[in-house]
DNA sequence: ATGTAC
């Protein structure tokens, strides 16, 4: 492949970049870019672009592959890629969903002013993190059965219904209401079940996160009410996945699908493209366990809510008037899923490959709860550790332009052994304190791989998505506690 | 992201 630079593109607007198809001569179709000049620049210092290229060569593509001003490299795929293949003639790709199936965000509102909350941070903190078990390889205090695990694959987050601080709210408004069909237990290794039995309803680590915020900023006064956020009162945000169980799922099929490459003849001009056709038995078996990851992420994420809750409700019953959290929205970012769009004006089933994408669905658009129907799908866009994170909502143009998808970050500009030679976990948490943050972290050099400096800006990120017209601005929240794995 | 290499 010629190199690429600024001249490998088209401009079509300040905020939207192609690839042309004719680049070179194995694209199916064009890549896409959401970004501003100067994020578009940044994206040239690491393989990003030219991994979206290599995409854009894999069979039965539909439209364009995708890429967010959050992107940087990844396993194959860019982070921050979305591409579409057909469901007859295209394949499925583990690469273009990622390793942790399912990492999403939730985000919870409440009415607790911060002048209620401000004596009370320090031991909110302290609670939140003694309550959600976090780390590397951590596990939870309950040990679920094998015949459990089976049920949670298929069940989802409904599997906590029976929980008290689970409310019928959190499952209406979470994507594909907290549970995936055709999720296939008996398509999960042993090995996944293992590692996945004992880490139900804990943290992990990395950019995971449970964060109270502040809302700082209202840009949509109307949406941001549908949500029930308010300037001056405190939200919640969870930042999980699947933990080991999908990161072992999608182990398991980078190996069986090198299979499928060569049985099916695929050409592929990265073997991390790993792949095999929707139609074929390993394409539709890694979809089967896929979804049992992506079922128990969802769950994963309820437990953790209800985790906050009670922590909630611990320090700020009978203390605070209103300690109450209502959901707001949960979303994946690391997902394939089967939709419908309009491709060439015509309505088609396209599986959409997110990684480190989010759904941002328009208004109008059929999955959404009632609430949301006029204002389009909450967007939730977490800024790295200490900074600002964004509310944003789906558009008629994400419908159009990104298969209804958006950014999901603010994006890496270092790779994480790169931010712990620049920077000392001491000093940063230092650093966080000092602005008021409260924070409780596991472990220094965890902590200095999610150091801001080693995110780009995700004010500018969001400008780009929002100049694109593929995302609309709702709220900024901005972080009052911190709890890092 | 991840029992950060079976």
């Amino acid at each position: 492949m010629q190199p690429i630079t600024q001249k490998s593109f088209i401009k079509i607007s300040d905020f939207e970049w192609e690839i042309p198809v004719d680049f070179c001569s194995d694209m199916r179709v064009p890549v896409r870019v959401f970004a501003s000049q100067a994020l578009l620049q940044d994206a040239f210092k690491d393989q990003s672009i030219e991994q979206a290229v290599n995409v854009s060569t894999l069979p039965g593509l539909v439209e364009a592959v995708m890429v967010m001003p959050d992107m940087h490299q990844g396993y194959g795929f860019p982070i921050g890629g979305v591409a579409g293949t057909d469901i007859e003639t295209g394949v499925i790709s583990p690469g273009g969903i990622g390793y942790d199936i399912n990492c999403g965000v939730r985000l919870l509102a409440s009415r607790i002013t911060l002048e209620e909350a401000t004596p009370f941070l320090s031991d909110l903190a302290s609670m939140l993190n003694q309550l959600c078990p976090s780390g590397v390889g951590v596990g939870s205090q309950r040990k679920l059965s094998d015949a459990d695990l089976v049920e949670v694959c298929i069940r989802g987050a409904n599997w906590a219904k029976g929980d008290p601080y689970t409310e019928p709210q959190d499952l209406q408004r979470t994507e594909d209401q907290g549970c995936l069909a055709g999720a296939d237990p008996g398509k999960v290794s042993s090995r996944a079940m293992e590692r996945g039995r004992k880490q139900l309803g804990t943290l992990g680590s990395g950019n995971h996160f449970i964060e109270v915020d502040l809302v700082t900023e209202i840009y949509d006064e109307v949406a941001a009410e549908a949500m029930g956020l308010f300037a001056g009162e405190l939200a919640v945000q969870v930042h999980t996945g699947s933990r080991g169980f999908g990161h072992q799922i999608c182990t398991d099929y980078v190996r069986r699908l090198q299979g499928a490459v060569a049985k099916y003849g695929i050409k592929l001009p990265d073997k991390q493209l790993v792949c095999a056709p929707i139609a074929s038995e390993e394409g539709q078996d890694y979809l089967a366990a896929m979804r049992c990851a992506a079922n128990y992420a969802f769950l994963n994420r309820q437990i953790l809510t209800n985790k906050v809750r009670q922590a909630f409700e611990i320090v700020l019953a009978g203390k605070v008037d209103q300690w109450h959290l209502k959901q707001v929205y949960d979303i994946a970012h690391n997902i394939g899923k089967f939709e419908h769009h309009l491709v060439d004006g015509v309505k088609k089933t396209v599986c959409v490959h997110r990684k480190g994408a989010t759904r941002a669905f328009g208004p109008g658009t059929q999955g959404l709860p009632a609430e949301y129907q006029e204002i389009g799908q909450p967007v939730l866009v977490p800024g790295s550790m200490g900074t600002s994170s964004w509310v944003l909502t789906g558009t008629h143009t994400s419908m159009e332009r990104s298969f209804g998808s958006c950014c999901h970050g603010a994006g890496r500009v270092m790779s994480r052994s790169e931010a712990k030679r620049n920077v000392w976990g001491e000093t940063l948490l230092k650093e966080l304190e000092k602005v008021g943050i409260e924070i409780r972290a596991g472990s220094m050099s965890g902590l200095a791989e999610e150091a801001p400096q080693a995110y780009k800006d995700v004010d500018q990120v969001v400008q780009s998505v929002v100049g694109a017209g593929i995302a609309k601005k709702v709220a900024v929240l901005t972080p009052l506690i911190v709890i890092k794995g």
